[in-house]
DNA sequence: CTGAAAGCGCTTACAG
DNA sequence: CTGAAAGCGCTTACAG
C-alpha cells in the first residue's frame, strides 16, 4: 500500500505564498482575508487536496465537533434486533449532524456499562445524545453522574418535570390517548395492554395511561387483568400475547406499546385462531417501516423522528455553545391501517 | 451549567510526583515503569479521573483510534427505511470496534456524494468501512479514487476477482443455490425471482445465478420472464410482486432477493388472493428478526452478520497497521419456515 | 489585511 | 527506570 503524505497548512502557505496562518484564516472562514489572498489559497487547497487535520485543530479549540450517539439496548443481549424505531432516530440524528457540520460517534452500550464518565472526558465529543429503552430506575443514577459532572447530554424519552438533564420525546399520553379513542370508537370493550406498564418504563406507563384516561371517558376500564408486560420486541410480544390469551379473560383489542410488540402479538394471536381484526384489534405504536407491510397492516402511533433527531442535535449544540434549551414533547399522531378493524386501507 | 475543568496529564504528574512523561508511559501501558511508580499513576488517575485527550494523543502520534463507518443508501431517500440487515452489521461493527477500542464515526451518505476524499486525509478515521446496496457501477469509480489515494477501506459485498480494495461479502451464490435445491425438492416448478439481477447488484445477480444453477440440476429453468426488479425494500417487493401477477405468467414460487422484498411480495400476494405457501411458495434473503414474524414466518438464507462486522474491523486493522489481508467469503446458510411450505415450523 | 509566535496536551527519541 | 525537550498541525491574540 501506497504512503500516504498528507499537506499540511504549511504546504498551502508555500504554495500560495502567504503564511500559515493566513491559510488557517481562510480555511476557518474569517472575513479578515483580502479576496484575492482568499482565492490564492482556496486554489492551492484545491490542488493538494488539502483538509485541515482535525485533530490539530481540536486540541487548538478545544472543540471537537463531535457529537456522540450512545443506543442502549439493555434487554436483548441480540445485536440484530435493534428497535427499528430507534434506528429511524439514528439516521434523523445523522443527517441533522451534517447539517450542522458535526460528525457522529456511534456507540452500542449495556445500560448497566461504564459509559457516563468517558467521551467528554476524553475529548471525542463535545456533548452526549442518549437513546433507548431500558429500565428507567437503572439509568437515572447515571444521569445524575452526568449532570453533576457537568457533561453535556439530551436524551431521548418521556418528559417528566423532575428528571436530570433535559429529554426530547413525544407525548406518549396523547398517543395513548388517541388509541383509546379509536378502539372505543370502534365498539371494542375489553381492551388489553401488552408491554411494562410501570415507573421504570416512562413512555409505555404514559401510553398506558393516556389510553386508560380516553377509555374511561368512553365509560370503559383498561383491565389490568388484561396487561402484560413486555419489553420492545417481537419475541416478547409473542410472548406476552400468548400469556394473555392463556389468562382466559376475554378480550376484544390489543393495545401494544411499540410496534414490534403488536407484530409478534399478531402472531401469537393467529397461532391461537383468533382473528385480527374481526376478533381481536391490535394497535401498536412507533409506524416502524414494517407496520405497513404487517398481514393485516397495522393501526399505530406516529412519533415523528425526522424531527426527533433534529432537535436533539439541535438542543445538544445549543448546550455545547452555553447557550438555555429545553426540554420538547412532540405531538403523535394515528394512522388507522387494517388491524384495528376501522373502514380503512 | 458548572465549567467543566479537565484534569490533564501535568496534574497527574504533580500529584503523583513525577514528570509527565512518566504519567504518559503508564498511561499507554509500557512495559519500562516502576511497579510502585504505576500505582501511584494510577491512582492519581483515578482520584482526579483523567482520560486522556484523544485528539493531542493523535496529533503526536498520527493515529486517530477511530474508524469511520459510511452506509450507502442510494434509492431510499427515506432514513427510517435503512435496511435492517445493515443494521445488524451495523450493530457487530460498533461490538468488534469496541473491543479492539476504536471509536466508531458513523455517516450515511448518498452513493453520488463526496465521500470518497474525507475521512482519512483530514485524520478522522484511519481507515474506512464502506456498507450499503446501491448501483455498483456508480460505486466502482469512487472505490478505484480510494485505492489510488491510498486510503485504507474495507467493503461490504460481493467478492468479486477484478474488484479494487477489498471486501467481505456472503456467499451469495451458495445462498441463492440452497434457495433452489428448496424449491425444486418441495416440486415448486415456476421460479419468479424478485430483485435486480444485473451487473449493478452483484449480490442480488449472485443469488439469482445460484438459484438457476440449483433449479437446472434439477430440469427446471429460472425464466426470465418471471425476473421483477426490485431495490431492498417492502415497497419495491409489493410493487415488484404486483407487477409479477400481472404479467400473467404462472408461478408457484417466489425468490426474493431480500427479506424485505420478500415482506412486500407477500402483502401484494395476499392482496391478488394467492395463499403463501399454497398457491406460491416464497423465500427470501438475511433473516432479518421480522423474518420470524411474518405471516406467514418467513424461509430465508441466514448471513452471519456477527462474523461479518468482527470481520470488517478485523481486516481493517491489519490494513492500517499496514499487515497483509484479503477479501473473505463467508457461508451461508437456508433457514426453513413456513412460507416455502415444507413441514416445518 | 498579514505575519511571527505562543501554546493546546500529548508521545517518544535521547540522555542519564 | 525516569526526566527534559522537541514537535505533531493547527488557531488566535498581538503587533504592525
Amino acid at each position: 500500500m501506497r504512503k500516504r503524505t498528507k499537506a499540511t497548512s504549511i504546504d498551502i502557505a508555500h504554495r500560495a505564498g502567504v503564511s500559515q496562518a493566513t491559510v488557517s484564516r481562510v480555511l476557518r472562514g474569517s472575513p479578515l482575508v483580502n479576496a484575492e489572498t482568499r482565492r490564492r489559497v482556496e486554489e492551492a487547497v484545491r490542488a493538494l487536496n488539502y483538509k485541515v487535520d482535525r485533530h490539530a485543530s481540536s486540541l487548538r479549540t478545544q472543540r471537537s465537533g463531535t457529537l456522540a450517539l450512545l443506543l442502549f439496548e439493555e434487554p436483548t443481549p441480540d445485536h440484530a434486533h435493534i428497535n427499528p424505531f430507534f434506528l429511524s432516530i439514528l439516521g434523523s440524528v445523522t443527517r441533522a449532524c451534517a447539517r450542522h457540520g458535526q460528525d457522529l460517534l456511534v456507540s452500542f452500550q449495556q445500560l448497566s456499562d461504564d459509559w457516563h464518565a468517558d467521551y467528554e472526558d476524553s475529548m471525542k465529543a463535545d456533548g452526549l445524545i442518549l437513546l433507548g429503552y431500558g429500565d428507567y430506575r437503572l439509568y437515572r443514577d447515571k444521569l445524575d453522574a452526568l449532570v453533576a459532572q457537568g457533561t453535556r447530554f439530551v436524551r431521548w424519552g418521556a418528559v417528566q418535570p423532575d428528571q436530570p438533564g433535559i429529554s426530547i420525546g413525544c407525548d406518549n399520553a396523547h398517543g395513548g390517548r388517541l388509541v383509546g379513542e379509536h378502539l372505543a370508537a370502534l365498539g371494542r370493550r375489553r381492551v388489553a395492554f401488552l408491554g411494562s406498564a410501570s415507573r421504570g418504563y416512562p413512555e409505555f406507563l404514559d401510553r398506558y395511561r393516556g389510553c386508560e384516561a380516553a377509555l374511561q371517558v368512553a365509560g370503559l376500564a383498561l383491565d389490568p387483568a388484561l396487561q402484560v408486560d413486555a419489553d420492545s420486541s417481537e419475541e416478547a410480544g409473542y410472548t406476552a400475547a400468548m400469556a394473555l390469551v392463556e389468562r382466559g379473560q376475554p378480550f376484544d383489542a390489543v393495545f401494544a406499546a411499540s410496534d414490534l410488540i403488536a407484530i409478534g402479538a399478531i402472531r401469537a394471536l393467529a397461532e391461537k385462531g383468533l382473528r385480527v381484526p374481526e376478533d381481536v384489534a391490535v394497535v401498536g405504536f412507533d409506524d416502524i417501516p414494517t407496520a405497513r407491510f404487517t398481514n393485516p397492516s397495522l393501526t399505530t402511533v406516529v412519533q415523528d423522528t425526522a424531527r426527533a433527531g433534529e432537535l436533539l442535535v439541535e438542543t445538544l449544540l445549543k448546550l455545547v455553545k452555553g447557550e438555555a434549551a429545553e426540554s420538547v414533547t412532540l405531538p403523535a399522531q394515528l394512522v388507522v391501517r387494517r388491524s384495528s378493524g376501522a373502514a380503512a386501507g
